[in-house]
RNA sequence: GGUGCCGUACCCAAGCGGUAAGGGACAGGUCUGCAAAACCUCUAUGCAUCGGUUCGAUUCCGAUCGGCACCUCCA
């Protein structure tokens, strides 16, 4: 079955072909990393490791390649903003390559929580300036930059396919009033490829380049590290939706003005998620990031299930009632799980009743990326009678090696009660059978309340008393 | 000014030409001294409004109303 996919470039589902038999290459865009992802930023990683992990289901091998962005990333468009690792060093008094490193640092711990997996190359701007001044060259070689100013400019008239990705009307774009006027630049869109000058003065990055000592344009990392690792003809480029006018338009402008050929196949975007006012940013509202979650008691996969509830093209809007809804399905899920393994091991073949599910979640997932009815395909077959338990649980995984819930790892549920073995509490419950043989059932609700205090719930089954500890 | 998206039950959210997935919540049931838990069952003749196309529209087209994003750093 093959998989089909929103391709942003003509702006349909296409059914997905790779260049090459041997594996998919895909390059996804990483964090600029001075400050830490909020949960926003979160989502599109999520979506992307959806999609990796449905290539690897769907058979295919996948290189994935995600960059670093630890130098050149700009707060303005231009050659007037300051760099925003140079910005949050002086702000917080460290040096830059300590930003980048703590907060490098602090985005896999939240990567990993959310069990995305990880890229099989990270590759950081800082490590590959000469693959950068190389491109760079090869742009000056073929006359599409020009020098003012001090800075190296990508010149977008040399480049008629200018804006095709975002569609982008360069003559409506040139009367829009929103639109800075930079006197170095020959056209409003021209962009730096490299900086020796900066009015915030020194920088603490620089290198030699044959155009003076300076520093790269944020655009150009990203062309110059898949293209080394990918190749100038690759599959698949991702990225969060705001990257479709700016960044990816000047991205592909570079690539294909360089190899003078189509550089990507397929260009895949992640909606945005909002809060109450609109977009989540990290100026505006709460600051909301992984561990704020975590601090208020949800765990990592609760967001995990909440951002697969909605396709990653919708826009999804963040509520606490919503991420509560999803923890409480995620339980449950997680419960359902939890007794069937407590029952049997998974089965090594799928019967009928059982593959229709599996094939249903597949066809909802290759068809670009169906997470919420793939959610629903999950739990179809856990709930469907005519399933074997044992199917269910082998059928559960294959369809959390898409989901990425971790459902191998879920305990079973009679080792709950194991957990328990704090004395005083395995005392009450003894107390309260008592109590309760006698009738007694006023001191028996009494011990209730007593081990609720303690954190621990009582559960009356036919088969005796258990004890869980409280989440 | 330009570009694109969305309005589906109490909430979240799929479906996008053939008669409404799923989850949560609510309610009922089994069990139970009661409760919790667990399990089962149930919840939209209708998909913002009004027109049009069609044998047939939530799905296509047009208009209207109401939200949102992008064109500026942003995932």
């Amino acid at each position: 079955m093959s998989v089909f996919l929103y391709n942003t470039m003509s702006r349909s589902v296409e059914p997905f072909k790779p260049i090459s038999d041997e594996h998919v290459t895909m390059y996804c865009c990483g964090p600029t990393v001075y400050n830490y992802a909020h949960i926003g930023n979160l989502r599109t990683y999520i979506f992307e490791d959806v999609l990796k992990r449905t290539l690897l289901h769907a058979g295919y091998k996948v290189k994935h390649v995600m960059n670093i962005t630890d130098v050149g990333h700009l707060t303005g468009d231009g050659d007037d903003g300051e760099d925003k690792m140079e910005k949050s060093a002086r702000e917080s008094g460290k040096s830059v390559w300590d930003i980048a490193c703590f907060y490098t640092e602090a985005f896999f711990k939240d990567f990993d929580a959310l069990h995305n997996i990880r890229p099989d190359i990270i590759c950081k701007a800082t490590d590959h300036i000469s693959d950068m001044i190389a491109l760079i060259k090869r742009l000056e070689v073929g006359g599409h930059t020009y020098i003012a100013g001090g800075n190296v400019y990508f010149s977008i008239d040399t480049f008629p396919d200018y804006g095709k990705l975002a569609r982008l009307d360069l003559n409506e774009l040139r009367s829009g009033a929103r639109i800075d006027v930079d006197d170095n630049k020959r056209n409003p869109k021209d962009f730096v490829l490299w900086f020796t000058n900066s009015k915030f003065g020194e920088q603490a990055m620089m290198w030699d380049s044959p155009w003076g000592r300076g520093y790269p344009g944020w655009h150009v990392e990203c062309s110059a590290m898949s293209m080394k690792y990918l190749g100038e003809h690759f599959d698949i480029h991702c990225g969060g939706i705001d990257a479709i006018p700016v960044h990816h338009t000047n991205e592909i402008a570079q690539s294909e003005a360089a190899t003078g050929h189509t550089w990507v196949n397929y260009w895949l975007h992640g909606e945005f998620l909002l809060n109450d006012t609109g977009k989540m940013s990290k100026s505006s509202g709460e600051f909301l990031t992984l561990p704020v979650i975590i601090g208020k008691g949800y765990e990592p996969v609760d967001y995990r299930y909440f951002i697969l509830g909605g396709h990653y093209r919708s826009q999804l809007r963040f509520s606490w009632q919503a991420l509560d809804t999803a923890r409480t399905s995620r339980k449950n899920l997680f419960d359902r799980i939890a007794s069937l393994k407590a029952e049997t091991a998974p089965a090594s073949e799928l019967g009928a009743v059982a593959s229709k599910w599996a094939a249903l979640f597949d066809e909802h997932l290759f068809n670009d990326l169906n997470a919420p009815r793939g959610l629903a395909d999950l739990w179809g077959v856990l709930k469907d009678d005519a399933v074997p338990a044992a199917e269910k649980l082998a059928a559960a995984y294959g369809m959390d090696a898409v989901l990425g819930f971790g459902l191998e790892t879920v305990r079973a549920r009679k080792q709950e009660d194991e957990l328990v073995d704090d004395p005083q509490a395995l005392a009450l419950v003894e107390q309260r059978a008592v109590a309760k043989k006698a009738r007694d059932f006023k001191l028996a609700d009494e011990i209730r309340a007593k081990l609720d205090t303690l954190g621990y719930i009582v559960k009356d089954t036919p088969t005796g008393t258990t004890l869980v500890k409280k989440m």
